[in-house]
DNA sequence: AATGAATGAGTTTTCATTCAT
DNA sequence: AATGAATGAAAACTCATTCAT
């Protein structure tokens, strides 16, 4: 009676489960958490969670995947041929703080655990270097004047660094978005010898 | 009489088992590594380590509180007065890349890593603030001509954070060490915007 | 009305099942067989290995019947009366090795793993022990110059075993059909000592 | 204070387990017998017998292997030269026999049992293997007489399968010691059609 | 008649950690 | 000062078995 043994549609509870994982991984960490504690967090039994993710492993790596998606798609319309370059930099750098705001959970401990996990490290990187190439090309459109030399590929994964440093403080609520937005922009833009005249 | 049981002063048998310790964390990851097998890398018995520092976390805070230390006694010497402060600005790069070059694992697995370790994380953070800082004041007296009302701790946040995604690349070979001083000199510097000319 | 949910006889779907799980559990062993992968083999769903047999052991002691009375309706013709004594013998010792040879797996894995499956032993056991009545019953009348108080059961029993022994090498292709049943004939008959003259 | 945590020298505690080990396992079989039964059988905690033996397979291995030896130091000596061959192979018998019948267990279910358990299958075989190679030996130089061709390997292979299927019915009290070996001695020397006149 | 969904109960295995010497 | 011996506690994973449909 007690609310549980419903049957449901795989395609329910596999969410169920992943809403289940993220939330307890995020919060306790990868390696301290047991998958009884996200059975119990899911309200299934832990065979459950072996039958339709096979190990702790793959479960985590689902989460990484979803999350991962998410953030994709929080951060791709910023590539909005209408705007400006600009625009679309700023919009993107917008999305991108926006959601880490949003999901701050996500961000801190799925994101950044995710990197220390030796064995997840690359599942995280090509998600990152997925937003890095994306950052690329809006960079690439957005500053034609650049040196024609200009590597935006690594500069877009120092713009990316910088935002996910920024986003770490978002996430920890020591400042807030439309302040970083700001900075970032500005800093990004007229880096930092130009942030009233030319160097 | 026959081999082991040397008798080290303390200190010595310190650096010993922090050699070891870092070297198999760096090598196989905080969860990974056991005791045991940093007991046999540092050729010393378990209870010795327990002796020396009570518990697992307690010495991976010593690791990474060693560590922490080196890198920025390897930064530090850039805040040299007699440089101008775009020189003092590239100098701290400079080391920092190069340390990083230099000490691969170090950065990779335990710097990266700890950020995943819950338990950690905050020891990470004061390492990282502390370069912060440092990065802050460096910029403060090296853009007298910027905006007044500046946030340079955060503006350092985002440069260091840039800084450490380019690490990333550096550490993993991606990039060389002069090559990413001076995109990110340069970036830093001009902007995206300045690369050649004004926005 | 796609594939699947045909609706069987009983006594065809009994069969289908016990073909699935000798052949499985002859591959895996019993207890690395799992109720799924019989399922599986037998294109069917669990619960229905469950409708039919109640439980594993259940199954695998249908399996272990059904495999016994193969083996015995192999070896019982050999009683034809039609037949001298020793030809009686010799066609039973054929029959059996050629059971053998014919049924690799069943012999090498059903028989003699379930002696090692405490709970079964006993089920073979009744099996090995009706081929022994039957052996026994052979030599009595094949050798009416025995000693009066010759305990043929006994004897039975060791023929029994030296046949197990040759059909191990058999079933593993140490040895051919033909060769061993002289081998078995020829000492079963004239023993260690006699191996010069002939009959 | 009660009783346990001595600190023993490790060749003790290895056969301190070993002699668990076997208990347990011939008791209840190797599927059935939990590493956590064996400890309590012990009287140490389970991780010992991990630090001892790395698994439970390679527990139960080192279990084969000691009784193994044990069964063959047991029929060696009856490759005594001063006995006449049949007074040799008489001999062998009576060991062998004599060792079940003072050690049933580990014969019923180590011996019988790992034949069933695909992984130690060789291990048996080999020990069989070795038991045969000396009793081929016996045969050998016990039947000079014999057929020059004589396969003694198989013989023997033969005359052990015989003399395991009676080491079962001693196993299991049905027979006795002396009576089985009575009869598998006139068996295997004059066979069943001689079993009239005296050796 | 037939099955997809679900789980209770257990197993092996691994560590960080501590005595007794 | 130094260590071999020992363990409590927990985690991942599996499987026979049963509902609800």
């Amino acid at each position: 009676m007690a609310g549980g043994t419903k049957r449901l549609p795989r395609a329910v509870r596999e969410q169920q489960m992943l809403d289940a994982a993220v939330e307890v991984f995020a919060r306790r960490g990868f390696h301290d958490t047991s998958m009884d504690a996200i059975a119990a967090e899911a309200k299934i039994s832990k065979p459950m969670l072996y039958l339709y993710y096979g190990s702790k492993d793959e479960l985590f790596r689902a989460c990484i995947q979803r999350e991962g998606l998410r953030f994709i798609e929080a951060v791709a319309p910023a590539g909005n041929p209408q705007l400006t370059p600009h625009e679309q930099v700023r919009t993107a750098l917008e999305s991108f703080l926006d959601f880490v705001d949003r999901n701050r959970q996500s961000w801190q401990v799925l994101y950044r655990q995710a990197l220390g996990q030796q064995t997840f490290a690359s599942e995280i990187d090509n998600a990152r270097e997925r937003v890095i190439e994306l950052t690329a090309k809006l960079l690439e459109s957005s500053a034609r004047n650049a040196d024609p030399g200009t590597n935006f590929e690594v500069v877009a994964a120092a713009v990316i660094g910088a935002g996910e440093a920024i986003a770490d403080r978002v996430a920890s609520g020591r400042i807030e978005v439309a302040e970083a937005v700001d900075l970032l922009d500005d800093l990004a833009w007229r880096g930092l010898a130009g942030r009233k005249k030319v160097d």
